[in-house]
DNA sequence: CCGTATCCTATATGATACTG
DNA sequence: CAGTATCATATAGGATACGG
């Protein structure tokens, strides 16, 4: 599978630039993804519950308004990380989910998180 | 070491969102470091040399103006990411590199492209 | 060569009111 | 409940000219 690069491979293509030719890098598209005051938050909620509400979501997130928790949520459900199932109840009811995309940026958190726990005090 | 966290751990604590908690989160400050137009071509520049010039970062880089160059370098030398070397010479001589901590984010950009791979098409 | 200063535009975010 | 519509503000980014 192309994607199971090794490190080493890593390293050497990185060192010959061979990642950033020509939009062959693939890191500027997900950073485009997760940027946004929100994004990550948002995500960060979503890992924690299979399922989690509009509503849940905005009491939880400190600050956020509709507008942004809306237009947030859009934008990660068209990059194809989260998903949204809409019940036709009344009142309305709507679940937020992350996809396996979505779940599949767990290990770049993890990797993040090591970094931080070393260099943020 | 407080940082060596284990993946499973990680996820514990993801699960039970103390990570998040109160400014805990490590996560969110390095996004904040990397966000921007041009953060990731600069640092992605500097992992390929161990010093590069501020000329050469500026060709090098396709579109960036003399007023990003400068003001993203700033930023990423005030998070400490990079460091910057001034030779006193005519004509004027200026070298930038990564510094250890701008380093060990090459990891996290190892996760990043192998889920690039993955899921960008 | 390596910037800074100034001014301008575009995009992101925010506040508030309202609705199916 | 889960949004949309509208308007306002803040921040990011860009163009150009000039200076040590």
């Amino acid at each position: 599978m192309k994607y199971d690069i090794s490190y080493e491979e890593y390293m050497e293509k990185v060192k010959l630039g061979i990642l950033t030719e020509s939009g062959n890098c693939p890191v500027i598209p997900l950073l485009r993804m997760l940027q946004g005051k929100w994004k990550f938050e948002i995500i960060y909620e979503l890992c924690m519950k299979d399922a989690i509400r509009f509503g849940e979501l905005k009491k939880n997130i400190d600050g956020i308004t509709n507008t942004m928790l809306t237009s947030s949520l859009r934008e990660l459900e068209d990059d194809g990380l989260v998903s949204r199932k809409q019940f036709n109840e009344i009142p309305p009811h709507v679940e937020y989910s992350l996809t396996e995309k979505g779940k599949d940026l767990l290990p770049i958190f993890y990797a993040m998180t090591k970094w931080g726990f070393k260099y943020i005090p």
